[in-house]
DNA sequence: ATCTGGCACTCTCGTTTGCGGGGTGCCATA
DNA sequence: TATGGCACCCCGCAAACGAGAGTGCCAGAT
């Protein structure tokens, strides 16, 4: 049983805890307490919570330290109704919703700002349509006998891959081929990439090929890649002098592929999780936390927003920081911009 | 005065400390050497070897460790002839003249081969012409009121800018324009890309604008952003478990523009640089090394490649490796590969 | 004139030892 | 049920110590 007072008691335990970094004593807390306790009735309860799990101790007679289920039930009040304090609100908002900028920029610059707010290392994903479709093809002589193919599509997503011909081709005839697969195609999804019942020439079919594996292969990933912002940060931390836990922090951040496996285990759905530690099913993550929150339309334009640190991280700062930004930018998102 | 011998000595001592990690003793070199010396004799062109500064020791009675200026003697011998044993090229040419990729993606896997080679971190930058020219300018619209720009230069580069409009602009108008601006520009430098003559419409003359400091932007900046490959293979080097070097190196690798800056000052033309710790004057840059080599055809495309790593890098190989990259680069881009 | 062995000395590093302090568990008591 | 008291535990730190690696220098051998 997880009493009222225990409870606070386990607060005050990961609180002392997140600002110490050591294990944290019962005269500490009784002290921070304004002496309504004494430190052996504390004790009781620390022995209790540590019976349930919420809590362990590095070795007898040593002092307290959470648990993941520790964290857990003391992060379970942030969730509840994580709104962030008014003022910091308004640079943020401006920032988002001014420039002009490319999905990309846009959603680095959100990554940056989140950064700023939580003095943690900030993670973002662009906005990304859950269907894929033409916008145009473009192909450019580069070379003879090489084509770079341009396809724009919905949502400003530019892919590019480079083609090499069997035989040189005059531009002119380039252009046409593109102005014929876009009067055809625009629009279209990868899926319907193929028999259009009009005839083609050999190099219009190549491109139709390539174009639609391209298609096919962003079709698959729904979301795109992570941006970090605040690196540096993460570095001041004090568990990285542990060697191990460096190790495993760089492994995570070091292939973007990674992380991004690491939030679609965690988010599935909108609203925001947080993951502490161990529950998420990644090694790696044994001494860290994710906080993750999607944003955007749901089911139509959606990326995901999010802190990644030590498991001792400040969850009453950046949760309602992530929830702000989430919003935010599923604001900005509905409103069409950017886009 | 650097003899015969007491070059010996220090080819000696330098490599017992890349291998060894640790400050080198006279006996340690005596028994390498086939005991044809004695320590004492060691010891006393050590002394020698002190005094002119090529080494220093941690305290008095330790072993000797190289300075800049000892590693700089001992690197000289390898920039006379750097040539990569033939055991190894093969895989590598093959794969650099293979695949059909875009730049990008042609550099990267350069630096990939590179730091296979070299089991080092490796930096390539796409090769860059030298010459920003206008290829191809392509306004796709992408909302009411929003179009994206576009800009294809020679190289196959592609940059892009989000436009916002004051009305909504037809599509068919967007592609009239496109073609028109096609017309009156292809392939001219950022300089000429003006007073054309010719009337143009208000979005039009933004566009123009637009491209233009786009392409200036991208004519200033003489290299690509460089491409890093084998980060990992960094964090294994012995030196980073002193936290203070771990964080240098973090604020060098964080943000591109920084390497970029350390390779801009020590490249400076064709040829194979090393730079030694302090030689380079940027402090963060003490206690590590960088190769480095241009590669293209100058004055007309160019890129750069090398290696970074402590100090105590195997430049014995790694100096080979990085200049035969660099020619392999050269000659792919001479033969017009990759474009 | 150069190299070498010997010797005293220095400095680092790992181990042991002792001790203070923060912390606990338990029990008797208010 | 909460508290104060008390014995005890264990970590971390500092001092002490010895072993080992290495030097500098000198006197003698080549």
């Amino acid at each position: 049983m997880l009493t009222a007072r225990r409870e606070s008691v386990l607060n005050a335990i990961v609180e002392g805890h997140i600002d110490t970094v050591t294990p944290v004593g019962s005269q500490h807390i009784a002290k921070k307490w304004g002496m309504r306790l004494s430190p052996a009735t504390v004790r009781s309860e620390m022995a209790e919570l540590e019976q349930d799990g919420y809590i362990t101790r590095p070795h007898t007679s040593a002092g307290g330290l959470p648990t993941d289920l520790g964290y857990r039930a003391y992060v379970r009040q942030f969730l509840a109704n994580p709104t962030l304090d008014t003022g910091r609100r308004g640079a943020v908002r401006r920032r988002l919703l001014d420039v002009a900028m490319d999905q990309e920029g846009w959603a680095r610059s959100a990554a940056e700002a989140l950064s700023k707010l939580t003095g943690s290392l900030a993670v973002t994903t662009a906005p990304k349509p859950s269907q894929v479709r033409l916008k145009r093809i473009q192909l450019v002589p580069v070379q003879d006998m090489m084509v770079m193919t341009l396809v724009v599509l919905w949502g400003a997503k530019i892919l590019r891959q480079m083609l090499s011909l069997e035989e040189s081709i005059p531009e002119n005839e380039l252009t046409r081929s593109s102005n014929k697969l876009n009067h055809l195609f625009e629009g279209v999804a990868p899926s319907e990439l193929a028999d259009s019942g009009v005839e083609l020439t050999p190099l219009e079919e190549h491109v139709v090929r390539l174009v639609r594996e391209l298609m096919e292969e962003e079709e698959q990933q729904d979301l795109e890649d992570p941006l970090l912002e605040g690196i540096q940060q993460l570095f001041e931390q004090p568990e990285l002098a542990e060697a191990e836990i460096l190790r495993d922090m760089m492994e995570i951040l070091e292939e973007r592929g990674r992380l991004k496996k690491i939030m679609q285990q965690v988010y599935s759905g909108p609203g925001l999780r947080v993951a502490i530690g161990g529950e998420v099913r990644v090694a790696r993550m044994r001494h860290f936390s994710i906080i993750v929150s999607e944003y955007g339309v749901s089911d139509r334009m959606k990326g995901v927003v999010g802190v990644f640190g030590p498991k001792r991280m400040a969850y009453r700062r950046n949760i309602p920081a992530v929830n702000y930004l989430a919003h935010l930018m599923s604001d900005a998102v509905q409103e069409g911009f950017p886009n």
